[in-house]
DNA sequence: CTGAAAGCGCTTACAG
DNA sequence: CTGAAAGCGCTTACAG
């Protein structure tokens, strides 16, 4: 679309500098100027060309989206796709670009970010999983490079903005909720635990245990690293054990479904045997039969919110690292029951 | 990072139009100037400034990657994360960049759209989604702004780049897949069938059964537009018809799954009593218990052809309209059986 | 085969 | 309050 910030000021009578200034509404112009420039700029359906204002001030106002690696299956998860939304709406409508980066493993991902570094192309990066040891943000860190966690930080805590739930308190509050219920045998099914969410959840199911004076059974905290290809004997051994937990609090939806398969194929019911609660709100939880008491993490607002930072930060370098906790809330449904005893 | 053309230039002893020339291995420069000038390259680490040569050669080398609006619910599926993963891939090999874009309706997604045409910035769109009416589609063509579609054109075939699976192809060999099996009375759920993989998927069916001279009946043919909040009628209406469909052919993973949990309520075995075959073969489809048969429609490379082609035109405007099929290929997992007399 | 120069379309100190 | 000018870092006809 050629019409250029030359046009607008031939129609409106000025120089190139004022029409400039007009766009940012700079205080020096004087109103009737302003009028009269943007009056040429509607006519003219002018847009300041994005790439010539990019150079000039330096700001390629352009965001990283980092994925997980590709090889991680946990990778195919809506939550993403939740997550991305919530960025790019707020990056849409604050004019900024945000850029989808994935690679098959940590060393792919790392390629495409020192090249887009080095191009200038990125003012900075939002990392989209966080967990113990981690390459890229190791590298994000040592090199300077503004970078905004989605989830916890784990090194350089202070130093790093990031933008998450309260997992603990989320963990906490569900197994609460299973407690109140009157189930004392509750389960914590996860899956790998080198990501942090699962083992903030973690925490915070241990510690509404120990308020209660249940002693924390760690044969009761199961990992999944992986889906289950078929029948998963980590599940089932859980769901056969003789003192088989009543309740289960599911780290995510998609584990979830496994879980009330495994209980499925066992003839135990949902909630009739056993209540299960998951994370994240998805779809799945809707679809399922018994659908799925869960809790929505609003993973599209930890977009909307690691993008706010990032925008903040690219234009107020001297901002200090915060770290924004978005809320989380139960949707009750209909895999949790009272506890009544055999 | 400030390491500039001019750096090169100065270091090797050359003029800066040498290195830019060098840098696009330009046939005039001799191999003996190239060879001085690489090595300045790498010794500083230098990379062309993106935003620069964007400028200089009025191509933004930038993407939008239009989502459905997020009001519809068709959105949550991970289908979507796995198309992104593939544009962005091969957008992050080509040194392009790829900007999500996302609307609660197509009005703010129109908004957005014309914004980035305006200011230069987005070369071209692809479009997640296709059906038959679509003022996002109808903008993109009536403009004649460079767009690829994923999914079928239904207006303006001939002159629209898409990229989409053979859908009636793959709705037959399910169904022939079913009809091997023995199965005669075969359903078709889907959802919303303005939504043209719905509707070229049934085509593919009804071709199935029409060639084994088998009536086809519209009572067989459901559609669920929204994600079935309780128990679905209309799901329940086509399991307890007297003469019960012995075979669904769906055309999601995750209306399957819906369908899957239908029939446990009403004691129906999968296999057994009802055989199951979807699409999309999503992590759920290995997650239920029976795991689901599902046609794996290569998500993740509809996206990788759809940018693909887009860069394609973007460097050659002069091609034509282009329509690239990706294969597809049935994953035989537990949820089909042989049909047997009762 | 190589370089000087103009240009891409904006921004912003500097001068008035 | 406004403008002329230099600059952002590349590219590419044009000239040699």
């Amino acid at each position: 679309m050629p019409v250029t910030i030359k046009d607008v000021a031939a129609l409106a009578g000025v120089s190139p500098s004022t029409v400039s200034r007009t766009c940012k509404d700079h205080p020096s112009i004087s109103r009737q100027t302003k009028e009269k420039v943007r009056q040429a700029m509607a006519k003219l359906g002018y847009e300041p060309n994005f790439q010539a204002s990019s150079l000039a001030t330096q700001n390629s106002r352009t965001i990283g989206i980092i994925l997980p690696p590709s090889e991680w299956e946990a990778y195919q998860n809506a939550f993403y796709l939740e997550v991305i939304r919530g960025i790019s709406q707020y990056c849409n409508q604050r004019q900024y670009i945000n850029t989808v980066i994935t690679g098959q493993n940590e060393e792919e991902i790392l390629q495409v970010i020192k090249n887009m570094v080095r191009t200038g192309l990125a003012e900075g990066f939002i990392v989209l999983y966080s967990r113990e040891q981690d390459p890229v943000l190791d590298y994000l860190y040592e090199e300077g490079i503004l970078y905004v966690l989605v989830g916890k930080a784990y090194r350089n805590v202070n130093q790093t903005i990031y933008v998450d739930n309260d997992n603990v308190l989320a963990g906490k509050e569900t197994a609460e909720y299973l407690l109140e219920l009157g189930h004392e045998r509750i389960a914590y099914l996860s899956g790998d635990h080198s990501l942090l969410f699962n083992n903030d959840r973690r925490m915070g199911y241990m510690l509404a245990l120990t308020e209660r004076g249940i002693g924390f059974l760690p044969e009761l905290c199961v990992e999944v690293p992986s889906v289950p290809e078929k029948q998963n004997e980590v599940l089932h051994a859980l769901l056969t054990r003789t003192d088989r937990p009543t309740a289960v609090l599911v780290s995510d939806d998609i584990l979830a479904v496994a879980l009330e398969k495994g209980c499925m194929e066992l003839g135990l019911s949902i909630p009739g045997d056993v209540s299960i609660i998951s994370f994240n709100n998805s779809l799945l939880a809707r679809l399922t039969v018994p659908s799925l008491t869960s809790v929505d993490v609003n993973s599209c607002q930890l977009g909307t919110q690691a993008a706010a930072q990032m925008i903040e930060h690219v234009e107020n370098p001297e901002l200090v690292a915060t770290k924004i906790i978005v809320p989380h809330h139960l949707v009750e449904r209909d895999s949790c029951a009272v506890y009544k005893r055999p």
